[in-house]
DNA sequence: AATGAATGAGAATTCATTCAT
DNA sequence: TATGAATGAATTCTCATTCAT
């Protein structure tokens, strides 16, 4: 699980500034073409750096590739998650990560667009590894975090917090998505029209409101309130 | 809005075998390896018909590839959209549906793994009109749905519909995505364990639940449990 | 000597306004783009006839191309040398030609055009018989007649009449080009300035003079006039 | 004019064996089959390079052929205007002139035939600019030539010196041709029987007959001499 | 005779990867 | 370590030609 590496050990050795330069073109490029429109040749020009260079640090493009995913998932969990304190309610949290999000739809929207570029990978291509490294921690987290609410009586008592921290995590997940990534854009216009991207409020309102109602009741209630 | 046609006016014309067994070909190839690393030629080979032939039916592989994604998500659509009635209530829909999702997860899911695949596709791939002709439908469907419940006090009040519809879309779109797709297999399985493919009960309980809550109770609910 | 032919009996046998469609699309569109990229499909939709069709008239696309070369050039020699009278002296023979090449210019252009594109054939080509095809007459109706207008003393005597029958066809089949195809036309702007196209009258008293010095001084006229 | 180059950087970075074997092979290539049916890959093979390397000196096969082209003339223009002196007086210069012509269609005929290709070119190919390229040349040396052999009383002094011009360049460039290209070869015989080639003296004689009339007598002279 | 759907060999071009310097 | 010239297999797309109807 996370065993291999996607980098030859030059890639460790090498100067800072070329793999800065290096991640940096590489991201930029595969976010916006993807794994196979992306040009190797490319990247190394954009990035000053000889492809053979490029081949020295990794094997294959595939491998090169992951390893930009990897910090690009990286930094961008550190941009959403780091908004949050550990001490944080799930509602409080819950909306703090929203605004992130919609902050993240501007320069930082490769990190998002590459998160959205792995999603389609198959088990050849090693999804199931880059699925562990890049959404095992969330998941953990979301659990652990859901768990001790559900315990501490923040939140309905009656869910299978694994499960509910996977509702979660895919709201905003497909949020995410949903600011950057131009089909899920599409999409997101034709549910609630264009002036959704200009109406922040209504999205952290409105979903916030999804979430807290959805956590909040336990199906007894249903039965109370019918009265 | 969906007014380019994708393919020629010979495929219009084709006979039907033909038009089947290329749609069929397409279809596998481009759900199993994605639009790039899909082969033109392979396709043909496989749909027993000339490269020739198919290049008199479509302009461009790109073309092709999104006709295959227009059959498939129709073919999706009536499968999933199938089993529902006009007059089901909301959560007997949303079991219905979850159901369904979890149905489709085998042969067919080379439709749900297509689907998928355009959920990448950037603006100069079309991903604004694709999106209208894939999603529009089901976002009128669920936004007119949802008002409905909302007017017969089915469901909150206080909701905004559009907004709800799409946070219900979000969840059953990604349960899709997570029944078939391998990087979304592998994240359900981080969060859930391995046998949440093997328990499809839970899924239904569960989703059920967070969907009745979020749809059920109001802000003011929240006020009166209080006591 | 131009005893192969080069459509099939089918041909002879067609309906006229076949014939005629198959032509007109042919001369029109391989005077266009020639040989090579001129396409037989795209021709028999111009034609309002299908391509099986065109394959029963002719065996290959060289083939149609020839007899649209062929019918061309007839046209051509039709339209030029049917300004002048037999009994036209060589000045005045010139300028009538001249003229009538400066008034093909225009619609016409293609048969000029067509006539252009074969001078490049080769041998594999059936350049040679091509040639004799539609060279054949100019050349022995200009060998004749100037040998005529020598033993007249119309023109000077101490001349080898072939050759300079071969000159003069020279200097107006180039003067075709350079009404007609761009790369003549381009060429004879630099020589001769922009304006050359806009000026009729200085072409044809030019070549005039050209001509008629040529042909009228022999060399002994040189000494003469020395005194 | 002459502004777009048609060849990219590499090309002229590129070591000196390669440019020549790529050059040799593409002249060798495009003059005997043409732009259209010459084959990159064939010539590549040919040269001793991979096609890889071909594309990345030349953008397309187009702008392979254009440089070819370019290279041919250049050389063409001084095999034969290597001849002459700055000095030489226009009779005198003709007949190096022819004599350089005759030689030349031999091991350098490749060289005549890429120029004959070039004639057919049109708007679209860049044939103005090629034009302006390969014809400026001799366009501007001939007409200031003859311009000055005009003001120094060598020649007639009644004469349009640009059109002169071309009509001298129209008579040599056709003989070019005459003596290289498989139709104008069958041309010239047709006119001229097929001992033509076999008598370049004849050839040189009566041309310079032709020209030597048509430059050295006026109009006036017609009257003179009618006495 | 006339059609036009169907073929498939062929050609241009791309680009991941290698390797001599 | 760093370069970038060189490779050539692979892929998309074209189009002359065939043939069943």
């Amino acid at each position: 699980m996370g065993e291999r590496v996607y980098h030859k050990e030059a890639f460790d050795r090498a100067k800072p500034e070329y793999r800065d330069a290096v991640l940096t073109a590489g991201i930029a490029e595969f976010s916006e073409l993807g794994l196979e429109k992306a040009n190797i040749n490319v990247i190394a020009k954009k990035a000053g750096v000889s492809v053979g260079l490029l081949y020295k640090y990794f094997e294959t493009k595939e491998d090169f590739f992951i390893t930009c995913v990897e910090e690009a998932t990286k930094t961008l969990e550190e941009i959403i998650d780091g908004v949050v304190n550990s001490d944080d309610k799930l509602l409080v949290r819950a909306e703090k990560l929203i605004r992130a999000i919609q902050a993240t739809s501007g320069a930082d929207s490769k990190y998002v667009k590459l998160y959205n570029e792995i999603t389609r990978l198959s088990g050849n291509d090693g999804a199931a590894e880059l699925a562990a490294k890049v959404e095992g921690l969330s998941a953990s987290t979301y659990r652990n975090f859901i768990e001790a609410a559900r315990k501490s009586g923040d939140i309905r008592s009656d869910c299978d917090t694994a499960m509910f921290a996977f509702f979660f995590d895919t709201l905003l997940m497909t949020l995410q998505f949903s600011y950057t990534c131009d089909y899920y854009r599409e999409r997101l216009k034709l549910f609630c029209g264009d002036d959704i991207f200009g109406d922040d409020e209504r999205m952290v309102k409105e979903l916030l409101k999804f979430i807290e109602s959805a956590f909040t009741f336990e199906h007894a209630d249903v039965k109370r309130l019918e009265h």
